[in-house]
DNA sequence: CTTTGTCTGATTGTCCGACAAACGCGCGAA
DNA sequence: TTCGCGCGTTTGTCGGACAATCAGACAAAG
C-alpha cells in the first residue's frame, strides 16, 4: 500500500492546444467575445499566445467542434453560440453506442413529448401554428401518396417543441426524437395501415395547441406515444434490444 | 431579382482533416473500432489517409473533444464511447449561453426528477440505496457542521437517475441538474433555514424508492422541486432572468 | 450605371521536416 | 521479486513553406 492519504493531487500538465482553447473558450464563456465576433486570425491567436500556428489549429478545431465558433464568410472565424443543431446530434450518437433499448427511450419520450404539447399550447405565437399546420399539410400529401413520411413525422414533434418557447426542453428533448427516426421507419415499413391513425393525431394534437388547449393538447401526445409503442410491439420489435441506428 | 429557381445547390468541398474525422468516426459508428480498441499511432494514420500528420492532428482533436477517442495510458489513443460527463458540460453551457431562464429550466426539472424518483423505485439494487444512504448521511454531517453541501445535493439526485437505470433519462437529466448548481449555491446563502428541510425532503425520496413506492417517491420529489422553486422566488431571484454561472 | 475582369493583400488548408519530452518495455542489478 | 536504466516509439510543439481561396478595390467593358 502507498501512502493513507495522498499528500499530492495527481498534478497534470495540459497540452498547449488545450490551454489556448480553454483561454478562448473562457473569453467567450464571460463575454468578453459575443457571438457574430470574429475571432483574430489564426497567425495573430499563434503570436499572442506564444505558440505555433499549429497549435492554435488544434485548438480551434475542437472549439469548432463544440459549436463555440463557426467559419463564416471568407474563412474567418466566428464566435457563435451552440445551438441545439450541433448538440443533438452528438447526445444521440452516444446513446446509439450505449446500446439504449426501445424502453428507456420511450419512458422519457412519454414524459417529455406531452408535456412540450401542453407548453406549446400555452405559449405558441401565430408562427407556431403556421409551421405546424403546413407540416401537417405535407403530411397528409405524403400519406396520400405512399411516400415516406418519417422526417416530416420527427419535425412536427420539433415543432411543437419550439412551440413551447421553452429552450431546455428543445433541447433535452432533440435527441430523444432523432433516436426515433430508425424506428418510426421501420414500423411503418410493416405497418403501413398506422398512417392515417398518426396523421389523425398529428391533427388532433395541433387542434388542441392551436386552441391553447393544454390538458387536451397533452392528452392526445400521450395517447399518440401510447399508440407509438403498440405499433413497435406489433412490427415485432423487442422493447429491450438496443435500438439500431440506419438500420 | 435573380434567377426565379436557384438552379445550383451550393456546393462544398470538405477540408481534409474533416474528411478524415468524419472517416475514423464512421469506423467507430459501424463498430469496425470497439471501445477501448487502440487507434493506431498518428504517423501511420497519416500515411493511410494519405495526409500530412499535422491534418491527422486537428482531425483527432475533434473526435477527442467529442469523447469518441480518449488519451489513455502513454499516450496512445483509445476509442472510447462518449457518456455523460463529457456531453453534460457542453449541453449546460449552450444553455448558458442561450441566456435560459429558471422558469424554462425548472419546468423541464419538474418532469424529469418526479419520474426519475418513479422509475427509481422500481429498478434501484442495493448498491443505489447504499449510494444513496452514503449521500444522506454526508449531507446531514454538513448540515450540521453548516458546511456547503451543493455538491451533494446534485449529487443525490444524479444517484437517484442512475438508480432508474435509464441511461436515457440520465443524460438528459444531467445538464439540467448541472445548471441549477450554482441557483443553488445562491438560494442557500440567503436561505440557509431551508437546509433541515431539503435534508428531510431526500430522506423522505429515498425512503420511498428504498420501499419500491413508486408514487410516494414521485409525490416527494415534486413537493420537493415545488419547494425549490419557492425558495427560489424568496431569495428575491427573478424567474425570468437569464441564470448565472458561477455567479 | 451596372456588369465583368483583374489585381492585391489577407487568411486558411495542407504539407514538410525536425526535435525534446514522455511513455512502454525489456534487461540487468540489487 | 523489485528497482532502476537504456532504448525505441509516440506525442507535443515548433519553424517555415506554398497553393487555394476570399474580400475589397479598381479599372475596363457593356
Amino acid at each position: 500500500m502507498a501512502t493513507a492519504e495522498a499528500p499530492f493531487a495527481p498534478l497534470r500538465r495540459m497540452p498547449a492546444y488545450k490551454a489556448v482553447s480553454a483561454a478562448i473558450e473562457r473569453r467567450i464563456l464571460d463575454g468578453g467575445l459575443r457571438p457574430g465576433d470574429p475571432l483574430p486570425p489564426e497567425q495573430q491567436l499563434a503570436e499572442q499566445f506564444r505558440v505555433n500556428r499549429s497549435t492554435v489549429r488544434e485548438a480551434v478545431r475542437q472549439l469548432e467542434q463544440e459549436g463555440l465558433v463557426v467559419r463564416g464568410a471568407g474563412r474567418r472565424l466566428l464566435v457563435a453560440l451552440p445551438g441545439v443543431h450541433d448538440l443533438a446530434p452528438r447526445t444521440t450518437r452516444a446513446l446509439v453506442l450505449q446500446q439504449v433499448t426501445f424502453d428507456e427511450l420511450w419512458q422519457v419520450a412519454m414524459v417529455l413529448e406531452p408535456q412540450a404539447a401542453r407548453m406549446a399550447a400555452g405559449n405558441r405565437d401565430a408562427g407556431d401554428i403556421a409551421r405546424l399546420e403546413a407540416n401537417v399539410a405535407a403530411m397528409a400529401a405524403a400519406v396520400k401518396g405512399g411516400a415516406s413520411y418519417t422526417e416530416l413525422d420527427v419535425d412536427f414533434h420539433a415543432g411543437i417543441a419550439l412551440a413551447s418557447h421553452n429552450r431546455v426542453l428543445i433541447l433535452a428533448r432533440e435527441p430523444v426524437s432523432l433516436l426515433f427516426r430508425p424506428t418510426l421507419d421501420r414500423i411503418r415499413r410493416v405497418l403501413p395501415q398506422a398512417d392515417r391513425r398518426n396523421l389523425e393525431a398529428h391533427r388532433k394534437i395541433l387542434a388542441a395547441v392551436a386552441n391553447q388547449d393544454a390538458d387536451a393538447a397533452e392528452a392526445w401526445t400521450r395517447k399518440h406515444f401510447v399508440d407509438f409503442q403498440r405499433g413497435f410491439l406489433m412490427a415485432g420489435l423487442g422493447p429491450d434490444q438496443p435500438l439500431h441506428w440506419e438500420a
